[in-house]
RNA sequence: GGGGCGUUAGCUCAGCGGGAGAGCGCUUGCUCGACAAGCAAGAGGUCACUGGUUCAAUCCCAGUACGCCCCA
């Protein structure tokens, strides 16, 4: 059973096998008639269209050792999957399809083109949910969602009349972001600000009733075909005896333009007039409202000059920029043109095209309903949000706020579900498809072409994922989640929105705690692109070093709300840990058979023993309370330097001295208690080799996933840390002396040690003592005697040890490190000194600091006696006679 | 313009009021009976700068410089 280890970890032998034992066994399965505590968390669903990145990777990881955890704490432990439709990106893959097809949607028709995306979707949308089998989420796949199941679209439709019925949901004329290439709106979110270097023009309006002309600047020429007026800042001294006269339009002469005066005109840019173009700009749009400008748009859905352009229509927004300017020259109206200038402009975050503010009537939520609640649990602490500073950017976004434009020109998404009555004019919604105007009974209704915003039904996921707007049992017992994990890259995007439609819609929070991570970069900090080729592939670096590894890689470097830099390097850092943990395994399994001591009485182990316990209880602690406060990073060096540099480097190196002369020594309990509880501590991190070496371990307990979390047993005993550090710190020095004297590990030295104080547990540890600082005699000895062909070295804790070289040191040599090391240990008294002179340290600070400072003083003045006469005992050797 | 974050070893990053840490890299020595994906030892840091608070500052506060991010 456990002899047949192969002697390195090879994770494809075993990953597979166990994912697939453990969903055949329907380990991840949650059950709403458990008497367990409910334990939640739904996933952040991808995209169908996506593949499985780092990012996702990253997230997936802390998830699942959350909900690994809390299964092996004693929660019903649920972790909901799923994924999202991505509107504008699902039709824009398809679309792709069929231009290479040689065709569009609109040749397909609207219902083919819909089938034909859902077509894609059941053939492609899964290769997400396999990607993540592959890094062992444990999800319950039988309650995978897809935002456009009918439950979920009833949830969105069910919302949607709400709103409506009560006023939050409305439908305005208004300026939006427009994408000319997605021909759809985006909300202010989806649209990315860039810095380009574009030139900023300034030019004239003559005045239609005199002499005279007024300037103004902008960086979009071509939008001056649609301005109807200009304005200027009420207190701006420059144009204090021009508002209320009318300039003349050079193309459209006909055109009232008025100069009009408003506050929201900033002074400072340009000539501090500005153009009006209503139709194109928010600003100039709320000032056209207030003046009663007005509103002339001048662009179609792709952004070509419609027919208020007069001749220019049919002309590209970017070619009608380079005409009207050229116009404008050749009229003599053109003032300055600054080149390059740079401002920041809008693009789709989608297909990275320049948005162009587009008036045009689309469905809003209402924001400021909802706004305060929203605000207000997350100020009380109903909700926690981790790491605490994302509070600070979350409440001013949410004070900020602006309506949400929810309604997108696309055909992939939930269709709005109103209706226009053709007879009456009756604007209605429904949940059910209605037959007739529910007004007037006419049954020449027709439906809304657009489709919802996908973050629409995003923001319902936590509980449409869960049956609502159904009351059912899941919805009763796993509401609200425990836990959100997500990126704070969608802090606005998507979290503050299942917040406040949570509370409108199940009157509580969606989820208790949101832990926010950051975005995996590169080795040096950069975005992973496509572009750049920087992209590091998760499956790859499975494949490669193991799907634990991946994971503990990214554990290892998850500081809460910090973005993480990742290279293989440190995956294979990680493999190389999985690696040790596996031989340290076959160490213990090849050494006890298949026999599984336990532990006796603590109290009758010997030191080594109970210092590896009380450690191991330290850890149990130190690990629990850092995954507590999600402090991932912390919580993996913990463990791996325990495992590494306590378990594996001392603890396992001091048991082969017991096991070899006795096989039913202490020591094999303590491997298998040690072992037992590192494995479970670990599991949730690197599910895959702790499942396979715990089959091995127990062979009759059944998974590890199971398994109790480790809890600290009471064993620690400062006692024996103290002799165990004091053990290794006497056996290190030794080392470091052999190498400084480049004594050969084939050569075995005779040592003789004074460890005034401590003789008894050097005594207790002399065979261990002999072994691993290769000796060939310890003699304990009260004082030590200075003498020809001997040299010696002394710990922190002052115990010293002379080493019989017969002859071989290099009396110089040995006396500059003495010195070396008696110049530290001056350094070392003289800060102590200072501290304990001062009569304001010694009353103010804490009594524990001041009496450590005494005890560090008294020892190094200890070791400084002792280190002068090791150096008189060299001087009077060396001194020729 | 508003807000946030960062500056610690060659690199990537933790830490955070009382003796500077990790991983990787580097140097030296090792076929030690779990592991060369390893073992042992080691080098390497005015914790960006300037002030302040404190008995005590890498850590708290203010400012400066440089870098990054979000929002408008």
């Amino acid at each position: 059973m456990t002899h047949d280890l192969p002697t390195a970890y090879r994770p494809a032998d075993i990953e597979s096998r166990w994912y697939d034992t453990w969903e055949r066994q329907g380990r991840f399965k949650a059950s709403t008639s458990s008497v367990k505590p409910a334990y939640s968390i739904v996933i952040p669903p991808p995209n169908v269209t996506g593949a499985l990145h780092m990012g996702h990777a990253f997230g997936h990881t802390l998830q699942d050792a959350c909900v690994r955890r809390a299964r092996m704490m004693g929660l019903e432990a649920l972790w909901l999957p799923g994924t999202d439709h991505a509107g504008i990106g699902t039709q824009n893959v398809v679309e792709r399809e069929l231009a290479a097809e040689g065709t569009d949607r609109h040749e397909l028709g609207r219902d083919a083109f819909v089938a034909r995306v859902w077509a894609w979707k059941q053939h492609y949308g899964g290769r997400i949910l396999d990607q993540m089998r592959r890094l062992g989420d444990s999800c319950d796949w039988e309650r995978e969602r897809f935002t456009l199941d009918e439950g979920l679209s009833r949830a969105v439709r069910t919302v949607f009349v709400r709103w409506f019925d009560e006023g939050i949901i409305y439908r305005g004329n208004r300026i939006i972001n427009w994408c000319p290439r997605c021909t759809t709106a985006l909300s202010d979110i989806e649209v990315d600000h860039r810095e380009v270097a574009g030139q900023l023009i300034t030019f004239r309006y003559p005045f239609a009733d005199g002499p005279g002309h007024i300037a103004v600047a902008t960086t979009r020429i071509e939008t001056m075909l649609g301005d109807t007026g200009v304005t200027v800042h009420p207190d701006d001294e420059r144009y204090k005896g021009v508002v209320g006269r009318q300039v003349r339009h050079p193309f459209f002469p006909g055109r009232p333009m008025l100069v009009v005066a408003d506050d929201e005109v900033d002074p400072g840019f340009g000539t501090g007039a500005v153009k009006a173009t209503p139709a194109h700009d928010p600003l100039d749009f709320a000032i056209a409202e207030r003046h009663g400008l007005e509103v002339i748009n001048i662009l179609d859905e792709r952004a070509h000059l419609n027919a208020n352009a007069g001749r220019w229509e049919g002309l590209d927004r970017f070619a009608a920029r380079s005409a009207v300017l050229k116009e404008l020259t050749d009229l003599g109206l053109v003032d300055k043109i600054e080149r390059p200038y740079i401002h920041s402009v809008g693009h789709c975050s989608r297909c990275g095209t320049e948005t162009e503010p587009w008036l045009s009537e689309q469905w809003f939520v209402k924001m400021e309903p909802l706004a305060g609640p929203a605000m207000d649990v997350v100020r009380e602490g109903r909700i926690r949000l981790t790491p605490e500073r994302f509070v600070k950017a979350y409440l001013n976004w949410m004070e900020n706020i602006r309506d949400w434009c929810i309604s997108r020109q696309l055909w992939w998404g939930h269709r709005i579900p109103v209706w226009y009555c053709q007879d009456c004019g009756k604007v209605f919604a429904a949940i059910d498809e209605p037959q007739e105007c529910n007004g007037c009974s006419s049954q020449d209704i027709l439906q809304d072409p657009d489709v919802l915003d996908t973050w629409f039904s995003s923001q319902l996921w936590p509980f449409s994922t869960l049956g609502w707007p159904e009351d059912g049992p899941d919805l009763d017992f796993f509401y609200p989640t425990t836990l959100l994990v997500t990126g704070y890259d969608i802090l606005y995007l998507w979290v503050a929105r299942m917040i406040f439609a949570g509370l409108y819609f199940t009157g509580d929070v969606p989820f208790k705690e949101v832990l926010l991570h950051g975005i995996v970069r590169d080795f040096e900090g950069k975005k992973m692109s496509k572009s750049v080729g920087n992209v590091v592939d998760p499956l790859d670096m499975v494949e490669r070093y193991g799907a634990d590894a991946l994971r503990f890689s990214l554990a290892f470097a998850a500081v809460p709300g910090n973005d993480t830099n990742l290279s293989e390097e440190r995956v294979e850092g990680a493999r190389n840990f999985a690696n040790k943990l596996w031989n340290a395994s076959r160490f213990v399994f090849l050494s006890i058979g298949d026999g599984r001591p336990v532990l006796g009485d603590p109290k009758s182990l010997d030191p080594a023993d109970r210092w590896i316990l009380s450690r191991l209880d330290g850890v149990i602690g130190a690990f629990d309370d850092h995954l507590d406060r999600y402090e991932f990073a912390e919580a993996m060096r913990e463990l791996h330097r325990f495992v590494w540099s306590e378990y594996c480097d001392w603890y396992i190196e001091l048991a082969k001295l017991k096991l070899s002369d006795d096989r039913a020594s202490s020591s094999g309990a303590v491997l298998i208690y040690v072992l037992d509880h590192i494995l479970r501590l670990l599991h949730p991190v690197m599910p895959f080799i702790t499942e396979e070496l715990w089959s091995r371990l127990w062979p009759e307990a059944g998974s590890i996933m199971n398994a109790a979390w480790p809890v600290a047993a009471g064993l620690e005993d400062a006692q024996a840390e103290g002799q165990i550090a004091r053990f290794a710190e006497l056996v290190t020095s030794l080392r470091r002396f052999r190498a400084e004297h480049g004594i050969p590990s084939s050569k075995k030295v005779r040592v003789e040690v004074a460890a005034e104080g401590f003789a008894s547990e050097v005594g207790e540890m002399r065979d261990a003592l002999l072994v691993l600082a290769k000796l060939a005699s310890v003699e304990l000895v009260d004082k030590l005697p200075g003498g020809a062909g001997r040299a010696g070295i002394i710990t922190d804790s002052g115990i010293e040890a002379l080493v019989d070289l017969e002859d071989v040191i290099d009396v110089p040599a040995e006396k500059e490190r003495i010195a070396k090391r008696l110049r530290d240990l001056d350094g070392d008294i003289g800060r102590a000194e200072r501290k304990l002179a001062n009569a304001e340290f010694v009353a103010k600070a804490p009594d524990a600091v001041v009496s450590k400072e005494r005890v560090k003083l008294r020892d190094a003045l200890d070791n400084r006696a002792k280190l002068d006469a090791q150096l008189a005992a060299l001087e009077s050797k060396s001194t020729p006679r």
